[in-house]
DNA sequence: GCACTCTTTCAAAGCGCTTTAAAGGGATAC
DNA sequence: GTATCCCTTTAAAGCGCTTTGAAAGAGTGC
């Protein structure tokens, strides 16, 4: 059943069906009513292919997943894509993911702009300078960035959490509780993030006036072997760390089972503090979690992204929407005094 | 720049220019080069929404990611998604994503249909009576399972991996080295390859005449503090199981931490055989991995099962194709003889 | 009853492409 | 020179919707 064959059924015109449909106001609702009426019982439903032809908006929006670094695929993607799918469907919005091998994400975002196969575009996990905003802007589609890039000097629009914000307060959480030697496994050099992250950890220390010692501090993909192998390296070093920041739950769990292997206990003998993007599959919840952390959700960021780009769109709005959200500090059972520590 | 002015540009019509670009045979070759040559001097690619109106096809596949258990994400979803993606940047299709809620799946498949939106489906995770693959049929288009539905009777397409076959074997490996009381994490009941693995399982135990104790048999869904808990719970019983099967890494590393955490050594006190999806932030790899564990890459399915839909999408084939792939059982270093056994 | 305004409906054009049916143009054969 | 055939190109008709501009109908006031 197709818009013409609706229209005859009714005895209307096209036009008339299509309007009733669409809720524009110069059709009476006596008519409105007959129309949605027969659609409900015909089952009609408008092809989508020439909605978007005739309106030239393809309420389509891309994420580019890229297969950049070693690999490894995000583990926050599912959750990040979970909120955003959820705002696409309150918003009557398709999701167009397309994933794209290092080097070749140009081309991605071009040819999903070029051949007009979306509104807008969501960018995950910029780089400090990330070329791929100067991209997006020179291609004039609407865009939102979850994650900032402090060296694009041009405005853009982005969600991010406040990385340094998070971190030097977790940091001068342990500092407060004694710790002077203190680990940060930190997620891939580059990364705005990470680098947002050691700012804050720096600057708790500096504040402190206490030493960085360089071989603390460690980058890397942020997987479980990562935080196991580095918590075992690093324990063995004569200056081992009494407190330990991970960037991820992922790499969190890692240091937990190296800590375990050590015979160490965990708040005791070594205290952690954690990020953690709540994923539904790393639960570190409860009243007391099992992990002392900085905390925020990525699948509300992933509502939130998709929300503000689709604002952007139907507003047609150029000035750049920024939001930036604090991270909650959870006191978990991770955390304690340092080792001869006396409060 | 759209197809009618390259075609004036170049002096020809329209159907010529067409017929060049996508490589029909009915246009010389001199004029082909000709046009392809405008084509990428003009920087010339076809509207999206006006081929797919044309041709009638959409060039898109729809995954429908369900929040159905308890807003758990799977986080296999990442490397799935991952693998399809490939195939689809290979075959020049476009991934439609989108998320329902428990109980709107069927809304959401059939408005992704209805609309036209999609040639083909997806499904995932489905349960041994699957109401969603009668109602794709029902809706008449092409679609592959990703996982085998037992309880449904009439012929569909899937790709699955011998969940029975690989856990008997795990199963038996474990018996072989003198294991007698051997717990299963498995994964959420109803699920097909929960329910595989567990029959697997109970074959292998039968075979070997050994008594299954109820209570070493756990469905949840895959999280860590799952393989926790459960882990801590069992060791603590009189009847304390002296191996795991464990149905995903993620569950294994709790299950790992929690014997960590009560001072066993894994391999020697207590094995472990764990399925592994070979997810890229759960790397579980080396010559001698950290854990013995049935394997196949959820990535590699991700990008066959895609592979199959669009054949069967171009070739238009009636035929279900089907394909149970065998796992690998990969020693790694958290199995050994049960104690006390003399092998 | 007429002129006028509003409201409601419609015919037709258009979105940018594909594809069918037909025409044009050489080349070959007689 | 004309007829025949094949190769190349084209005009025009869709695909199913939206939207513009115009017409028809329904009220109002005099």
């Amino acid at each position: 059943m197709n818009l013409k064959e609706l229209a005859r059924t009714l005895g209307l015109s096209p036009t008339t069906v299509s309007r009733a449909l669409n809720g524009y106001p110069e059709v009476s609702s006596r008519t409105r009513e007959k129309v949605q009426a027969a659609a409900a019982l015909h089952g009609y439903v408008p092809n989508h292919q020439a909605q978007r032809l005739a309106t030239g908006q393809t309420k389509a929006i891309g994420h580019v997943l890229s297969l950049a670094q070693n690999d490894m695929i995000n583990p926050i993607f599912g959750d990040f894509i979970a909120g955003a799918g959820e705002a696409y469907a309150e918003l009557g919005y398709d999701m167009v993911v397309s994933v794209a091998r290092e080097g070749n994400e140009e081309e991605a975002y071009r040819t999903l702009v070029a051949r007009n196969r979306v509104d807008g575009v969501v960018l995950h996990s910029p780089t400090a300078t990330d070329a791929r905003i100067a991209l997006l802007a020179e291609l004039d589609i609407p865009f939102v960035v979850h994650g900032v890039a402090p060296g694009v000097s041009s405005p853009y629009s982005w969600l991010d959490i406040n990385n340094f914000g998070a971190f030097e307060r977790a940091t001068k959480l342990l500092i407060d509780l004694g710790h002077e030697r203190i680990a940060l496994l930190n997620g891939p050099k580059g990364m705005s993030f990470a680098t947002d992250r050691l700012a804050g950890f720096t600057q708790a220390m500096n504040k402190a006036e206490l030493p960085i010692e360089p071989g603390h501090i460690l980058h890397a993909s942020m997987t479980e072997p990562y935080g196991f192998d580095s918590t075992t390296e690093l324990m063995a070093r004569p200056d081992a760390p009494t407190a330990f920041l991970s960037s991820s739950m992922m790499t969190t769990i890692g240091v937990y089972r190296a800590l375990g292997q050590l015979g160490l206990e965990i708040g005791r003998d070594v205290s952690l503090v954690t990020h953690d993007d709540m994923l539904s599959f790393l639960p570190n919840s409860g009243d007391v979690p099992q992990f002392t952390c900085t905390r925020s959700s990525v699948r509300r960021a992933g509502h939130r992204v998709v929300e503000m780009l689709i604002s952007q769109i139907t507003e047609k709005t150029e000035i750049p929407m920024t939001e930036l959200w604090e991270a909650d500090l959870v006191l978990g059972r991770s955390t304690g005094p340092a080792p001869g520590h006396r409060p």
